[in-house]
DNA sequence: ATCACTTGTGGGAGCGCTCCCACAGTACCT
DNA sequence: AGGTACTGTGGGAGCGCTCCCACAAGTGAT
């Protein structure tokens, strides 16, 4: 037995044919075995996999990789700089959903930021040299080039957020309008008259959807939508402080602010605190996102949670779908996939 | 032009043979073009050059991995569970140092959590596969086996603190002991004379060697040396809460603590805003990283600097010598390669 | 007994590179 | 003129797999 990293006479790593000459069957029937095929007899199969055993026999991923063409690799393309990857749990949570998907799987998982243009063509290399068999899209911007680059090197794709209604890509969302409208309904049912509402970056598709709930809640109750009490963040903590601070001059008597992240909420928590405004008391806060933060926050958050785990389990089992799909170039066209998982409004304190 | 990701005509990637083919050279020549070898005139390298463009020929990184047997790639290894890699700026820091150290360089770098049981026996799998060209060890434990399994596979490693003194690995650390020395020197000058520690875990060593410099400052300026306010921490806020109630309840006259890691000291900043003492009027608070956490604490915190980012571009300049020494079999023997930089104490008003 | 399948198996061909040996050409000594 | 050295180049061999075709052996209908 010499267990993992076995070597043989010579120090190198055993191969193939060396387990197929120990097991005293043929190279293909040892290939078989390794991948599972169900076109082998027990009794051989029992014979080889105690040579591979003995052995310490470990494919070479290189050797199959050239003769598969495929990699067993799927990159989770991050669009921003590393500081907002850490900055926002909303990345640390789906990285956990997308490991914990990947976990019984053979599919290694690479983090590639692509923040600067540099990082950038160095990705683009990366994608053309097709060292992945799939990728992962989070927080795409509208007019990012990288979709069509990938649908251009035929790479299977799923993108966490759709750019836009039309999204040819297969993706994965949370109900971002239904996550506003509900925070908002909240709000009226609280009492609140005079609601305000912090967007996020009105390039990214599910921020306007978050607006769009915020609407449809307020005209649902008969309120009348004041565009003065809608302004755009940028999903920091200072653009939540802008836009507090520009709410509080345009708005002196709103009594309720929607943030649509909590980062931004936390923004606008200091900027009213700093005004004299008690929360809930003077101004009920709500945020989006449901992170450590909003349960840190004094007093409490509430906040729209959404599934991100979930979202990353369900990114990579509709990417695994589109590569098995994608290998004997079947192309079923477009047969869209896109999917819609519910959000939660999380009452705290602070409405 | 083709640009990135040319296809030939029967829709396949272009290969060298083509690319030789079309520059009007052997494939060899080509070979060599690629990976900038000196010998080649300057004719023929601008020819095939520009045949590279014309077909955006990309190489076919399988193919090059299983002839030359290397991956280019490496492993960051993470003996965490993703949590506390989120959590912990130092994480973010070093990864930081390390894509910069990488940029240009065709090295790939890998992010691998071993946190589980699961995900240990799943990283032994991988490096038994010689998945990578070497692995970067942080925040490893005395007793963990990682480091003996990379040596038996004669895969290349460098970790981040050293074990004990004794680290048969190339390592790079911060000055654990000056830097634990340089915060009580400073507590000392501000006048304090009760001064405890809240140190890390002491299965770690670099842990063990800031509270060596603890002990030698106090030794240094004639203090005696109180056992009862040495207290171990484990590196988290709630460690830290527990070991400052801890201490209060020893010694409530204490003036100063030196908290080992910034996280530890916002849990001791609760413990002792709730036991109603003032910082620093009543007690002194000197923390360790100087993380975001450090800046943005009430009142700010004094904090050793250690500088990750470098410590961590200074890991990968190393390893890229391992792995280049290890190439031809040279086997150097034992000229070990440790490395130790300087910590710097930043001032601010918690003591 | 013959044919038509099915099941399990062996091994050739080939994936796209790198490594290295062979060799032509040139330069500079004897 | 011959020898020696170095430079630049072509292409064979081989890395360790997967894919697929060929084929032996077994099964059951005719």
């Amino acid at each position: 037995m010499a267990g993992h990293g076995g070597r043989n006479r010579s120090g190198r790593r055993p191969t193939l044919e060396e387990v197929a000459a120990r097991a005293g069957v043929g190279r293909g029937t040892v290939s078989r075995v390794i991948n599972g095929s169900p076109r082998v007899s027990d009794a051989t199969r029992a014979a080889v996999e105690a040579a591979v055993a003995e052995l310490g026999y470990v494919p070479n991923t290189a050797a199959r990789a050239l003769a598969a063409n495929r990699t067993d690799a799927i990159a989770l393309v991050v669009p921003e700089p590393e500081t907002r990857f850490f900055a926002e749990p909303y990345f640390s949570d789906m990285l956990k959903g997308v490991g914990a998907a990947l976990a019984d799987t053979e599919m290694q998982l690479l983090l590639i930021f692509a923040g600067s243009d540099r990082e950038r063509r160095r990705l683009a290399q990366y994608l053309a040299a097709h060292r992945v068999d799939g990728a992962l899209l989070v927080s795409v911007h509208a007019d990012d080039p990288l979709p069509d680059l990938l649908a251009q090197l035929e790479i299977p794709a799923v993108i966490s957020g759709p750019r836009s209604e039309h999204e040819t890509l297969p993706s994965v969302d949370s109900d971002n309008y239904g996550g506003g409208h509900s925070a908002v309904q909240h709000l009226i049912a609280r009492g609140r008259k005079k609601i305000a509402t912090i967007a996020g970056r009105l390039d990214v598709y599910g921020a306007q959807r978050r607006v769009e709930g915020y609407r449809q809640a307020l005209c649902d109750a008969g309120h009348p939508v004041d565009e003065r009490l809608i302004v755009p963040g940028d999903f920091t903590e200072e653009g939540g402080r802008r836009a507090m601070t520009e709410l509080l001059e345009r708005c002196p008597d709103l009594d309720a602010v929607f943030a649509e992240s909590d980062v931004m909420a936390a923004g606008a928590r200091q900027v009213l605190r700093e005004a004299g405004r008690r929360i809930p008391d003077d101004v009920a806060l709500v945020g989006y996102d449901d992170s450590a933060i909003a349960r840190h926050m004094d007093p409490p958050l509430t906040s729209v949670r959404q599934p991100i785990e979930g979202m990353g389990h369900a990114m990579i089992n509709l990417l695994l779908d589109e590569i098995a799909d994608h290998r004997p170039a079947v192309s079923r066209g477009l047969e869209r996939r896109q999917l819609v998982l519910p959000t939660e409004l999380v009452q705290r304190h602070s409405s």
